[in-house]
RNA sequence: GCCUUGGUAGCUCAGUCGGUAGAGCAGUAGACUGAAAAUCUACGUGUCGGUGGUUCGAUUCCGCCCCAAGGCA
């Protein structure tokens, strides 16, 4: 008995995934499973290049527009929300489609990460920023981790706060060690194909910069304005997506909005590229020349294989 | 036309009292197990504007030329 058949486009910002996935859900009679940390937050569509009312209007859309913009959100909460919003599009005989850059959120899915049950807790990740402040800070917290989880110290840097954090947080909160937790072998629920798009550099950086200058004539300051307005704190989870957290200085120091663009067209190209590291490291992806003018009807003939199961 | 100050890594610049050079930013590669658009790690050779000269040796000193900025006419 085969499993079902899951779709996913994984890529660099701007590549062109949305696009990608419109044809293919038109092609299969798909639905789409945004596969995006920041697209989950309402009133945050502008800088997410959230999909427009139309493609949604016109393709059923999941996980987006799911939180609020102050609240927290996890890859655990993902990867259980994925496969609600999987089995309901199968069980309705529609074919998923997973597009979106988060490569955490992928590979929960795809290799089942067993995240150990653990959620986070804020007020203890408060604690520990505060005290990750400073040098001397940042040793204190890693030599209590050598103290409590050897193992974890022995892989994780000094100054990799957020890893360190999490370590110290899991053991504060269970008395055992992240590193010994349990992680049996997974077997997905469901068979891949996923689509890495791709361009070269140059070209994927021109249109990356192309598009911040489209998201700020678009309105994305008054995005943000509004969104600091209603009260969301800078330091929300939300207003770290790219696009957000330049912006805030602008409103909050009166910093010089050039310097918050030029900011913003460096942190996605950063972000692409670590988009790719992430993906090139999956030798399950079959990666497409966005350049090429047939992407679109190569990547159907290659889905139409691989869900009527004639591919070898 | 003359004077002055510059011309060194993609950019901004430092430096070599003559022994072929280094920071920041940009960039590149990588990591990633409940923050992931987050967090972190590693990586610095370039006709030192061109050309002659002095010298064992010149990016460094001298001459000339080119370019830029400013000043004087």
């Amino acid at each position: 008995m085969s499993k079902p058949k899951v779709l996913a486009i994984a890529g660099p910002t701007a590549s062109g995934k949305s696009e990608l996935g419109m044809a293919l859900a038109e092609s299969f009679g798909g639905e789409i499973v945004c596969m995006d940390s920041m697209q989950i937050y309402r009133r945050m569509d502008i800088g997410t290049a959230k999909p427009t009312a139309a493609e949604r209007a016109k393709i059923p859309h999941h996980l987006v527009d799911i939180r609020e913009p102050d609240q927290a959100y996890s890859v655990a909460q993902y990867a259980e929300d994925a496969k609600a919003a999987i089995s309901n599009i199968l069980a309705r005989g529609r074919v998923p489609i997973l597009v979106g850059g988060t490569g955490f959120y992928l590979r929960a899915l795809t290799h089942g990460l067993h995240l150990g049950g653990v959620p986070s807790d804020p007020k203890l990740r408060e604690r520990l920023k505060d005290e990750a402040g400073d040098a001397a800070g940042r040793k204190r917290l890693h030599e209590r981790l050598q103290t409590v989880d050897p193992v974890s110290a022995e892989r994780l840097h000094i100054n990799d706060v957020a890893r360190v954090s999490r370590a110290l947080e899991v053991y504060e909160l269970t008395g055992n060690p992240i590193s010994a937790l349990e992680q049996p072998a997974y077997d997905s629920p469901y068979e891949f194909l996923i689509f890495g798009t791709e361009l070269e550099r140059a070209a994927l950086y021109s249109r990356i910069d192309a598009r911040v200058d489209r998201m700020m004539a678009d309105g994305l300051p008054d995005e943000v304005k509004a969104l600091l307005g209603e009260g969301i704190s800078p330091r929300a989870q939300a207003m770290q997506g790219i696009g957000y957290k330049e912006l805030v200085p602008v409103f909050s120091n009166h910093d010089p909005l050039e310097h918050a663009v030029s900011d913003i067209k460096r942190n996605s190209r950063r972000y692409a590229k670590r988009q790719l590291t992430w993906f090139r490291r999956d030798n399950a992806v079959h990666w497409l020349d966005m350049a090429e003018k047939t992407v679109h009807t190569q990547a159907v003939n290659i889905a139409k294989a691989f869900l009527e199961g004639t591919n070898a």
